[in-house]
DNA sequence: TCGGTTCAGAGTATT
DNA sequence: TCTGAACCGA
């Protein structure tokens, strides 16, 4: 057996081998935090501490996840699928499907992907005549979600006015109407697990006594519910291990509470916190970088890196005049390197937002410099997909309006918007379902069609019946029309291979469940297990209502007190009901629950030696041999949306620390004087984080202008914006770039550049771009003028100061340079 | 039901 | 500038 404590620092061994007690293990950038994680419950698990079973670990994402089970299963000679391993979503799915009577949920419910509530919130917003320009669906949308993150219900909200009243009538009216439809929602996963285990002490005493670890990955990114839930679940012999980075804390703004790190400190009376602080990832230099920078954050657990690696280069800061020469700078960086043998794939570009790609995605494209983008949409995301998966989730649960609604004209079966709507109203009166209501529909041409629709759905639940999954996603992406609709479309070439990919997706899923490839899809895998079978009911109309009425929508307690015992004696301890989700239910079902919970890759091409191109919060947890953190403007980075508060402030400092503590060897920092931003060229202000870091350890390819302020001051021709070369020369002969750039031809950006010049020189006093000094805000850009004589007023951008408009009869400004 | 036009808004994002 | 959504006419 390998010795697993082999070559672990003393903090890392300290931290593997604690007592069985609640610790909190503050793991700075690349410290080792994962392989701590994993390293502790294969220990336990070696020393006979702990059973597999007994192991309950939660991640925020499928990747993390995955990575631990897989290192999990390099350490440990027992199959790792034995461990509650997973994101909090995907273990509370688990839960539900097993205890889907007492969480009073229909055993195959269907989860919503945030797309999917916001129709599903479009079409409660309809039915119930709100005005959406009043109460527009996003917000209602984000007041929901924020809510049930909270663990408030509808009726625990604060209602403070007539519109925060209408807000929570509005999302109890969401909730009933995702309970009649057999659905729910990324939060009410959490939620409703959260009470199921609040209510059914019998099955919270089962789990408390079950778990006798708990890990949790990324603690300082758990919300309000994420933190209840895993006191839930802590019994009074669990010991809970929280592994989290405070100064890494970069998703308030998606309801993360940091503060969730001092109230389990504090709640759990946690006499172990370790701190990791041996950094295994970056040299010197760029550690100091990060301490030096995260040092002027208040409120930290306090912690500092290091490193013994060496000191490595110093940080190389560059400034560029517009935004295409910092990526054409960018672009010479990175052949180079590649030159010198680096590889692309341990290159990486970071930006704040993602608008800055196109830019850089341009240039790279021009210089045939092999590139990927993070982001976008990701597989199950795309739209051909998910209407295969809206067929498929109406075969297994026919009261899914959203799924009804998406594919009941797709392809267009000449079923409009009034025959719809019309069904609408008949699902309102008969309070049922839409695919129920098209046998109330009595009259018109609308009647048959739906009901023609409604044929194939139940057709398509006939001749899959006996087929394994595979086949059955074949079938239906065949016969619902969907591969024909994309054959006559030109373009959908591409969505047809996505189709087809959807059928390979549903092959894998299989094979990684490790259920054998010859189980049919709709046929619960063992079935006998599970008290009651599902629903098989053939016509529409005969179908009864997948869920309890609505009346009974929040009663999970006391009524159940028999099958709560039924269920915990039924499954827990035999294993059905700990095994592996997938058994409880069809293949079909936790397909569906697959697509939505993990949204899958969202680009191929990884193989290939590319650049990667990413927003800094998609760069978390990654790491890179050379990174460009690009953009350190006042107003981009800092985000002009973030920087007005002290709390906003430390986050986006926060942003930049995770950036920075991205680098291995080389880090590059770049900002620009001008940016195209909305159409428009904004004049920009260094970056006060730039300010922030410590001169030692950087080096300037560019000379170092004064504080905040762009070196061409008031050089109003083109003459100065051809600089390319001048420039780069200057910064060669300060022995600072390696390769000088010998006075290339006029740059592709050269054409913005002079346009942007002209605009310099109205025959005004002032000019756009000038550098002018204000006795109280400083030093700053002007960005427009306004107005003439009296009455002329200039806008300047006076960088942490803000943006300002002066009227020049008032302001005192000078002139800088 | 479709395709075109118009308009507003534009930050970061996992499940 | 670019995108997505809403709207209108055929």
């Amino acid at each position: 057996m390998p010795d697993l404590l082999a070559n672990l620092n003393d903090r890392q061994l300290a931290a593997v081998t604690l007592p069985p007690q609640h610790a909190l293990i503050l793991a700075g950038a690349g410290s080792g935090k994962t392989r701590v994680l994993t390293t502790r419950i294969a220990w336990l698990i070696q020393t006979g501490q702990l059973s597999p079973a007994g192991v309950l670990a939660v991640t925020f994402t499928n990747k993390a996840a995955r990575e631990m089970t897989a290192r999990l299963s390099a350490m440990l000679p027992i199959n790792p699928r034995g461990m509650w391993i997973g994101t909090f979503h995907g273990l509370c799915n688990r839960l539900l499907r097993a205890h889907h009577r007492d969480a009073a949920l229909p055993q195959s419910f269907q989860i919503l992907d945030s797309a999917d509530q916001l129709a599903a919130i479009k079409r409660l917003l309809k039915a119930s005549n709100v005005d959406d320009e009043k109460y527009p669906p996003r917000n209602l949308q984000h007041f929901i979600n924020g809510s049930k993150e909270a663990g408030l219900r509808a009726k625990d909200v604060d209602v403070t006015d007539d519109y925060s009243r209408r807000f929570a009538e509005l999302y109890a009216a969401y909730d009933v109407q995702c309970q009649r439809e057999g659905v729910v929602d990324f939060a009410e996963l959490l939620l409703r697990s959260y009470e199921l285990l609040e209510r059914h002490t019998l099955l919270r005493d089962h789990y408390r006594a079950r778990f006798a670890h708990i890990l949790i990955d990324e603690f300082q990114d758990t919300n309000v519910l994420q933190y209840k839930w895993i006191k839930q679940l802590a019994g009074p012999a669990s010991s809970v291990l929280a592994v989290g980075d405070d100064d890494q804390s970069i998703y308030a703004f998606r309801g993360a509470n940091v503060g969730n790190m001092a109230a389990f400190e504090r709640e759990f009376r946690v006499s172990n916190l370790i701190k990791l602080e041996q950094n295994y990832r970056s040299h010197a230099h760029i550690l100091e970088c990060a301490n030096q920078l995260i040092r002027r954050n208040g409120s930290r657990l306090g912690k500092e890196l290091w490193t013994d690696a060496g000191a490595g280069e110093p940080v190389r800061v560059f400034e560029a005049v517009s935004d295409g020469q910092e990526a054409q700078w960018l672009i010479e960086e990175a052949r180079s390197l590649i030159a010198e043998g680096w590889m692309r794939n341990d290159m990486a570009i970071l930006y704040r937002s993602n608008a800055q790609s196109r830019v850089l995605e341009h240039a790279l494209f021009s210089a045939g410099i092999p590139y990927r983008v993070y982001g976008g949409l990701r597989f199950f995301e795309r739209a051909e997909v998910k209407h295969a998966l809206a067929y498929l989730r109406l075969m297994e649960n026919p009261a899914d309006d959203t799924a009804f609604l998406r594919v009941v004209n797709f392809p267009a079966r000449g079923i409009g918007a009034r025959s719809v709507e019309q069904l609408q109203d008949a699902a309102r009166a008969a309070d049922s379902s839409l695919y129920a209501a098209t046998a109330v529909l009595k009259t018109g041409a609308a009647s048959g069609k739906m009901l023609g629709f409604v044929g194939l759905i139940e057709r398509l639940r006939t001749e899959t019946r006996s087929m394994t999954l595979p086949e059955a996603v074949e079938h239906v992406v065949e016969r619902s029309g969907l591969i024909m609709h994309y054959q006559t479309d030109k373009e959908g070439q591409d969505r047809i291979e996505n189709l087809r990919e959807l059928v390979n997706a549903a092959a894998g899923f299989l094979s990684e469940q490790g259920v054998g490839q010859d189980v049919p899809a709709n046929l619960g895998v063992a079935s006998n297990a599970v008290p009651e079978a599902p629903a098989t009911t053939e016509t529409p109309s005969a179908r009864p209502p997948m869920v309890a009425a609505p009346e009974s929508l929040f009663d999970l307690s006391s009524a159940n007190a028999g099958s709560q015992t039924a269920s915990v004696g039924d499954g827990v301890d035999d294993g059905v009901v700990d095994g592996n989700a997938f058994i409880q239910t069809t293949p079909l079902a936790s397909f569906l629950a697959h697509a939505s919970l993990e949204s899958g890759d969202n680009q191929a091409g990884e193989g290939t030696d590319a650049m990667q191109l990413m927003t800094v919060h998609a760069a978390k947890g990654l790491e890179f041999d050379a990174v460009f953190i690009t953009g350190l403007e006042e107003g981009l980075f800092p985000h002009e949306n973030s920087a007005q508060e002290v709390a906003g402030l430390e986050e986006e400092r926060r942003l930049m620390y995770v950036a920075i503590t991205r680098a291995r060897k080389r880090l590059y920092l770049s900002f620009s004087q001008t940016r195209m931003l909305h159409g428009q060229t904004r004049y920009n202000v260094r970056s006060r984080f730039l300010e922030e870091l410590p001169e030692d350890n950087l080096k300037w390819l560019t000379p170092k202008a004064g504080a905040l302020r762009p070196s061409w001051g008031g050089h109003g021709g083109q003459g100065g914006y051809g600089a390319y070369g001048e420039r780069a020369s200057g910064s060669a002969g300060q022995g600072g770039s390696r390769h000088a750039l010998e006075a290339p031809p006029p740059p592709p950006w050269a054409a913005n550049d002079a346009r942007v010049a002209a605009r310099f020189d109205r025959g005004l006093a002032w000019r756009i771009g000038q550098t002018v000094a204000h006795a109280k805000f400083g030093e700053g850009v002007i960005l427009g003028i306004e107005g003439s004589g009296s009455d002329a007023r200039v806008q300047v951008n006076f960088g942490r100061q803000g943006v300002k408009w002066l009227a020049l009869s008032v302001a005192r400004l000078e002139a800088v340079n």
